[in-house]
RNA sequence: GCGCUUGUAGCUCAGCGGAUAGAGCGCAGCCCUGCGGAGGCUGAGGCCGUGGGUUCAAAUCCCGCCAAGCGCGCCA
């Protein structure tokens, strides 16, 4: 079992790798000049499934051309069954072709480890955190949220399937000038639902959302808060509402597909101390400076372009500070190795001095990963939708969910890099929703259970097929594709960006798509209908666990 | 002004050092007397923003320029 869980990539490099070390003993190659050796996929089949360029880049200090030197390389090539050919090609690659019988035992393999395939063993069990969306409570999340949301949820999937213990947690900003915000225009609100003269302060938020909460909170609760002293009535109406807001925020997501474990709340760095512990840190290191009336971190002298305050003349912390002991907490307290953000575009200048102060607190600053999600420009055919949560004309994530469905959302979202600015059009999400990708692939997915289902019907079961009889060029191609799924893990989880699978699930999809047209699967041969139907199911459990780790659902009919 | 990100087919986007640059949509055709046609096949469509450089090899790396977005608060 072990053995196939090993990524052929690995394998393969290998032996080519043994077939350096006898070079060198030979003294066709120098020991000094051995360098990494990475396998390719190459775009053409005639090239075979993995190649090196090696030679090409052992050829100058070897004093061989590459060519003859690519073809002395190949003739120390030990055999495997994997392989079942290894060539040079000019000008001086070193090209690979799996070998068909264990290709096909690789079917057999994948339906052995069920829900398992996939799964490869990067993280080595190691911890890992992974914190994203994160919005301040103060009103409902938008498109640009949903990005991050369907990124972080995805990642974690991802990040789990290759090895790490993933705690997924939501940031939840409760203290702060922004929440002092909304508890005075929730009490605006609330009061203008009980017939008050009472504007909406200048800076507040006025979006339709608070006048719904202020009525919604008039009616169950009266005049009550009138009655209490405002400094008293104003946080503790405002701490109900955050509540709600947080309740909704919850249930948006969930209707996302995205949970997390943990809701960790900014207020708990106080009651904690940890606040006191990390501000504590950065000044015995001498990062701390007092000037003009406030406490500021030195991060010049650390090679940031300038200082930024932590503590403000009132006395206040700032966002940055309570960040700092945020991350103090995450890689101090609770240990973890490694710790991923994803924040929007606007916070990308945050990340430096972010890494800054981890460093400054003695914490590697590689352990911590930043992802920006780029902006999302929402918008229906060539009118431009404003998402600013202080302007009243908000669409919510929810009603986009709600109009698009969230597989489509979460698909939309995953496709495109995190690092490139996307534009969300409405009209074509939803014009174009029955000829989208994802219904592609969750139609591939619905074939695959109909024929399992048509077979049944036929009293063809899935035990005892030879998977030897699977020669057809299309059986074989959809093969190699089941077998890069957990390349493309691993690929996600080196690079961080999700996008990888849509495109993997679109070409595997494909290749069934082909297998369908070109090879009946359930007909009189009886021997050959029960082995295609091992590949039938072996490809539903690849395609499941492709769109599983998107999140999106994987249909029996649709 | 400085920093980060982006510029690839009509549109939305992949590819980010390797062999003839890809997909979906759109467009022009073709394919069912069998497992759901939400499918398959064929075709048209690209000086990979621009000018230099590095390399055996550049859409991919480096530098300049142009264009777009976002940052550069004792906001978060």
């Amino acid at each position: 079992m072990e053995l196939t869980r090993r990524m052929v990539k690995y394998r393969i490099s290998e032996l080519l790798g043994e077939a350096v070390q006898q070079a060198q003993e030979k003294g066709l190659l120098h020991s000094a000049t051995t360098p990494e050796i990475a396998m390719e996929r190459p775009q053409l089949a005639e090239h075979g499934d993995y190649a090196s360029s090696l030679p090409l880049k052992l050829a100058r200090g070897a004093g061989t051309p590459p060519l003859p030197l690519a073809e002395a390389i190949v003739a120390l090539i030990p055999p495997a069954p994997e392989v079942e050919r290894a060539w040079a090609a000019p000008p001086g690659f070193i090209n690979f072709s799996l070998s068909p019988a264990w290709l096909v035992g690789q079917v057999d393999a994948i339906i052995g480890q069920e829900e398992d395939f996939g799964n490869i063993d990067l993280g080595g069990g190691s911890r890992l955190q992974i914190e994203f969306v994160s919005v301040n409570p103060t009103g409902p999340l938008h498109i640009g949220h949903g990005r991050g949301a369907v990124l972080g949820s995805t990642l974690a999937r991802v990040l789990g399937a290759s090895g790490h213990r993933v705690v997924t947690e939501y940031y939840i900003n409760d203290a702060g000038t922004q929440i002092e915000t909304f508890h005075r225009s929730l009490f605006a609100r609330y009061q203008q639902a009980l017939g008050r003269e009472s504007p909406v302060p200048e800076d507040g938020y006025v979006g339709d959302y608070l006048l719904d909460l202020g009525r919604e909170l008039a009616q169950e609760h009266g005049d009550r808060f009138l009655l209490l002293p405002q400094e008293e009535a104003m946080p503790e109406l405002g701490r109900m509402g955050m509540e709600r807001m947080l309740a909704r925020i919850r249930s948006d997501l969930e209707l996302l597909g995205v949970t997390f474990a943990r809701w960790f709340s900014e207020g708990d760095l106080y009651r904690d101390g940890q606040y006191q512990k990390a501000m504590q840190l950065l000044r015995q290191g001498g990062f701390v400076e007092e000037r003009e009336g406030a406490l500021w971190f030195a991060s010049t002298a650390l090679g940031e372009s300038k200082d930024n305050v932590l503590v403000r003349s009132t006395g206040a912390p700032t966002y940055f500070a309570t960040d700092i002991a945020y991350h103090y907490n995450k890689f101090v307290e609770r240990g973890f190795p490694r710790v991923i953000n994803i924040w929007g575009a606007d916070h990308q200048g945050h990340i430096s001095r972010m890494k800054t102060a981890a460093s400054a607190m003695g914490v590697d600053s590689a352990r911590l990963n930043v992802i920006i999600s780029q902006m999302v420009t929402l918008r229906r055919g060539e009118e431009i939708v404003k998402i600013s949560k202080r302007s009243g004309d908000i669409i919510t994530l929810r009603e986009v969910v709600d109009e698009v469905g969230p597989d489509v959302c979460r698909f939309f979202f995953l496709t495109r890099s995190p690092d490139a600015q996307m534009d969300f059009d409405l009209e074509l999400a939803k014009k174009h929703s029955d000829e989208n990708p994802v219904y592609y692939i969750q139609y591939a997915h619905t074939r695959m259970c109909g024929i399992v289902r048509h077979a049944a019907e036929k009293g063809r079961e899935l035990e005892g097929g030879d998977v030897r009889l699977l020669s057809h060029e299309a059986e074989q191609a959809l093969i190699r594709k089941l077998l890069l799924l957990p390349e493309v893990v691993e690929l996600v989880t080196v690079t961080l960006e999700p996008h990888h699978l849509p495109r993997y699930s679109l070409e595997l999809a494909a290749a069934f798509h082909d297998f369908y047209t070109r090879c009946r699967v359930v007909s009189r041969d009886k021997a050959l209908t029960d082995a295609r139907l091992k590949l039938v199911k072996a490809s539903q459990i690849v395609l499941a666990r492709a769109l599983t780790l998107m999140g999106v659902t994987a249909p029996e009919r649709m």
